[in-house]
Parts: structure tokens; C-alpha cells; sequence
DNA sequence: TCTTACAGATGATCTAAAACAAGAAATTCA
DNA sequence: TGAATTTCTTGTTTTAGATCATCTGTAAGA
């Protein structure tokens, strides 16, 4: 149960026995079925959620009905409305899993007592954030520079997996682009996989 | 001379005067001249900075020469190429100096020694990284889901003082606009402050 | 296995913003 | 102070992608 996450925070510190041991305690696992919701738009965001297996989207739907694909999480990632989780206020995403989810959550009272007693904990997340970071940038970068094709391009080239396992609707919204257009323009892409 | 960067960090986590006299050693203190450079896109980025006082951009040029925004750092800010500095491959953005500008610099190296010698420095990068994280994904959304003048708005309302300091066309740059379009925009928006 | 819903493809039309072009205004600095 | 550069505005044309409207294929649930 505990092994995938154990294998993702050691890839980036180095973990005693008991550390790992009072981790556990912090962490509490949930089964979640296709199509069910973590967090709702406007709730407070109570958890961290560790995905062990399974795939999780957060997005936000804008006044026209619109969603807007802010994050997917596929095992060994991480989801939350941060913003929430860690001020307290009210959610701007909506979290939901596209397939039978398992994940591992924390509060944010255990989240704030974790890192106090095991502050290598900090460090992890000091990486996560840092490496999330930098691929947001690029993200928001391509969004500017990039035409849609090249959106899609970049997103086949970096994240194939996740290509393949998202309908192809919400990755268009992820790219920030209809449906339609990714549609069309995926007959104009010479696709080297196969 | 430090008493910025001490007033920055003791804002999200608490030093002993041992662990300051530790921090200053690993800074080194360096002017700028408005336009002069910090980092060119290709090079290595050996430096994090801290802006003590001035402005900087960091941009990337595509091919067809048009420069894209990356971030602003003010007074207070932090700037660099992340991925280049921590990974040591070369760097896509270049920074330069908006203003004769003051920053405090570590490299690499001494930021992996401060974070182990002072830990508190990673729950410091946490926190500062987890920011910035939320932020930046406001500002990806917002890049899908609201038209140009919602984009100009928003910025005039959450970040009135870079408004001010920056010239129109770098501020276009980064909302993903170009210069004419926010010049258009900017008669049909009623403007509130003075 | 029927049928009800999605997911995806394709066509026609529309529109916001880009691209291109040219001046005017404001800064810089020599 | 005055030339040079940079910033900003305004006009016209073009275009990428959105929107609207069907249609088809696929999967799920009863």
C-alpha cells in the first residue's frame, strides 16, 4: 500500500525506518470510482492526495459552462487545490478521477505536523514544488508562444503516456483548445508512434 | 545591505542570529545597470538571485524573434532559470536589468550547502516554491479562459505596482499579448485608479 | 441486444487578436 | 538642447482558432 509513495520520496531524500513509520500515521487511503469527486468548486480543500494508482484531474469551470484542466495526476502524483488546502479558503478547482483511483490522503493539520517532525519532509517538497514549477513555467511559456499544433506536438513528445490514457477532449482543454481544433489539426501531425 | 532579504525570509520562517551570520556567508552582493545581463539563454545559470532593489525580466526569444515573458522580479523576488540551475544544462530564459538593479547571488553549490547546513532554508523554498506554484497555475488558467481584457484587468488588480514600472509593450509580452492589442484594449477599460 | 449517451470527425461561418504599416509622443543620452 | 532611440497609438488586413451544427462510431448500462 504504501510502497509507491514510500519509492516517490525516497527518490528524492533519504528515509530512516522510523520516519517512514511515522509517515504512515499521517497518511489515510481512499478507493475512489471513476467519475467520483475529491474536492468540489468552493469547499474548502481538506487533502492532499497522493495518487497510488489511478488517475485524477483537477479543473475549473468558467462562466460559460466551459471546463479548464488545470493539473492531471497519474500514479506517483501529487493533486490538491493548493491555493485551499493551505490558506483555508474556499476551492477554486474541482477534483475528480477519470479511472478507479486509489490515493492516499493527508490533512493540512498533519501536512503542517509532518514536515515539524520529519523536516526532510520539507526538503521533499521543496523539490516537488521546484520541479512543478519549472514545468508550469514552460507550460505557461508554450501557451504564449506556441501555435496549437505545436501544443500538441510538445505534450505528445513530453507526455505520451499521458496522451494515451486521457480522452482526447480534455486534453484539448488542458492545451486550451476545443475539442474541435485538436481534432483537426491531429490529421495534419505525422505521428512516428504507433 | 541584508536587512531585505532577512525581512523576506523571516516572513515565513523563524533564524537564530547564528543562522543568519551562516546565510549572509553564502550570498555575494552584485549591481546591475539597467539592461545589463545576468543570464543569457545557452549559458549555464550558476546564479539564484534576490532582488534587493530594482527590477528584473526573465524572457525567452522565439525564432521568429519575439521575446516572451517569463517573469518580473521586484524588490523581494526571486530570479533565475530554475531548471538550468539546478539541473546545470543550459538555460532558455535570459535575464536582464529593467532598472539599475541590486541583487544578492548564491550558486548552486552554496544553496545544496545552506539547505543542509541551515534546514529550515528548505521549509523556507518550500513555502516560497509553493507560492509561486499557485500563482503561476492562476496564471495558466487565466491564460485559457479569459479574453485579453480580462488578462489586463486581472493584472491591474493583483499586481498594480508592476503595472506602473513596466513599459506597456514588456507587460503585453507577458500576458501573452501583443503591444497594439493591449494599446487598443487599454481605451475600452475604465480605469478606477489615478 | 437494445438504446442511450459520450467521444470524435467534419463542414460552414464568425471573430478576437495577430500581423503589417505608419506616425506621434516620450525618453535617453551625448 | 537636440538627435536618436524607444514607447505608444491608430488604421487596415489577415488568420488561427472558436462557435455552431451535424453526423458517425464506440462504449456502457439496463
Amino acid at each position: 500500500m504504501y510502497d509507491i509513495i514510500f519509492r516517490h520520496l525516497e527518490e528524492k531524500v533519504a528515509l530512516t525506518p522510523s520516519e517512514k513509520e511515522l509517515i504512515k500515521t499521517f497518511f489515510k487511503h481512499k478507493k475512489l470510482k471513476k467519475k467520483q469527486f475529491l474536492l468540489v468548486e468552493g469547499d474548502v480543500c481538506k487533502y492532499l492526495a497522493f495518487v497510488s494508482k489511478g488517475l485524477l484531474k483537477s479543473y475549473n469551470v468558467d462562466d460559460k459552462g466551459n471546463e479548464h484542466i488545470n493539473q492531471f495526476a497519474l500514479e506517483g502524483w501529487w493533486s490538491s487545490d493548493m491555493s485551499s488546502f493551505f490558506s483555508g479558503e474556499a476551492a477554486f478547482y474541482t477534483i475528480d478521477a477519470l479511472e478507479d483511483t486509489d490515493v492516499l490522503l493527508i490533512t493540512s493539520e498533519d501536512f503542517e505536523k509532518l514536515t515539524l517532525q520529519v523536516p526532510i519532509m520539507d526538503r521533499y517538497f521543496r523539490l516537488l514544488f521546484q520541479n512543478s514549477l519549472i514545468s508550469k513555467e514552460r507550460r505557461l511559456i508554450s501557451s504564449h508562444t506556441h501555435s496549437a499544433e505545436e501544443k500538441y506536438k510538445y505534450i505528445m513528445a513530453n507526455n505520451p503516456d499521458l496522451v494515451k490514457r486521457v480522452p482526447q477532449n480534455l486534453l484539448a482543454s488542458f492545451l486550451g483548445l476545443t475539442p474541435e481544433t485538436l481534432s483537426r489539426l491531429k490529421k495534419n501531425v505525422i505521428v512516428f508512434a504507433k
